[in-house]
DNA sequence: TTCCAGGCCG
DNA sequence: CGGCCTGGAA
């Protein structure tokens, strides 16, 4: 007796493939899908919106054409042309593959899943999303939107961001996709959740899964997929001392660790408390003693910035006076500051300065 | 003003 | 499983 494919899954492996047809996104690496530039295009998305990563893309992909050009840049260099994007680990990550990719592997990717995720900044997803659309392995690729798109569909309860939810969903994923075109199927999902199955008030108009959603039958949308918050981010308290010596320098220096590493800073104070002018005062000369001592003018408002993990306050103490320069700290003249990568904030403070002294200059 | 989306690493 | 960043939406 002759056993009829499952319907359900053919089906949908067609509709998805179909909607992609239709309306898939034109996005500049999907154009030639070359191994670099999807790896590239990749490790950008990820935490990215599509419309903020393309310009980043576009940008690196003109300084760094091939994977040897990345791989023989400075990471700082890299590292500046990634300021803003945030999440910087992944431009270091980023340059340390490219090196792999270039002395290891003589510029050509790996073709199995071992040996991409062995790559740093190569995570389940993008092995499987460079698997499926360069080289045609029928691999589920399952990021936010997917998972979002599954949990409806298919109603899972189970939150989306531990793991047993995750498994289910690519378990389904895995059955349900397309043996022939694995590399559409896993973008057409993605797109799908982008612009139909949006997390908030997703067009279920346009969706040809409403005959069998789960969520829009029992009235789950909002539910679903459900995901577990997280702790309240910690409070921080950012003290950061900008210095203008005589010869018009800053001192600056590359973070080590911890939060915007390999980006650079200004000598700085951190308190999980707020701290009045005498305390920061003190803690200043104790982190830098062999500063000299100046005048502290009072501090200036606080300026928030939301990490995913902590909730910054910042004050900047712009100060006359001399730094002498400690452990690795630098000394920069003022207008060379933009030559330097800098987290988002201290880069908009060091543009309005700058705007400031431009403007000052002109009087 | 707050809330939230979005993969990888150690 | 906690740490890592930013900008756009609510």
């Amino acid at each position: 007796m002759i056993c009829p494919a499952k319907p359900d899954s053919v089906e949908f492996s067609e509709k998805i493939l179909h909607f992609y047809k239709q309306n898939k996104r034109e996005l500049p690496w999907r154009e030639n899908p070359e191994p670099y530039k999807i790896w590239l295009s990749e490790i950008i998305m990820q935490q990215t919106r599509i419309a903020q990563g393309t310009k980043y893309y576009l940008n690196l992909l003109e300084k760094y054409p091939t994977v040897f050009d990345l791989a023989k840049a400075e990471e700082q260099e890299i590292l500046y042309h990634w300021q803003g994007l945030g999440y910087y680990s992944r431009a270091r990550n980023l340059h340390a593959t490219a090196k792999v990719i270039s002395e290891k592997y003589a510029g050509k990717f790996p073709h199995t899943y071992k040996e991409l995720k062995n790559l740093k900044g190569i995570g389940d997803y993008t092995a499987s999303i460079i698997l499926s659309v360069c080289f045609d392995e029928a691999i589920p690729a399952v990021d936010g939107n997917v998972l979002r798109v599954i949990a409806r569909i298919f109603g899972i309860e189970e939150a989306v961001n531990k793991t047993d939810g995750a498994k289910k969903i690519k378990t389904i994923v895995s059955d349900k996709i397309s043996r022939t075109q694995p590399g559409d199927f896993n973008q057409a999902l993605m797109d799908f959740g982008a612009m139909i199955c949006t997390p908030k008030s997703p067009q279920c108009i346009q969706c040809p899964f409403v005959p069998e959603c789960f969520a829009l039958q029992h009235n789950a949308i909002d539910r679903l997929p459900l995901k577990i918050k997280n702790k309240p981010p910690e409070e921080l308290f950012l003290y950061y001392f900008v210095f203008t010596d005589k010869q018009n320098r800053t001192a600056i220096k590359k973070r080590q660790k911890n939060i915007w590493k390999g980006l650079f800073e200004f000598p700085s104070v951190i308190s999980p408390k707020k701290l009045n002018e005498k305390n920061l005062f003190s803690q200043f000369h104790k982190n830098y003693p062999d500063v000299p001592s100046f005048e502290l003018s009072p501090i200036p408002p606080y300026q928030k910035h939301l990490l995913s993990h902590k909730k910054l306050h910042i004050a900047f103490l712009e100060i006359s006076g001399t730094f002498t320069p400690t452990d690795n700290y630098i000394l920069v003249n003022q207008q060379d500051l933009s030559r330097y990568p800098f987290p988002i904030v201290l880069k908009k403070y060091i543009e309005k300065k700058q705007g400031n002294l431009l403007f000052t200059d002109k009087q």
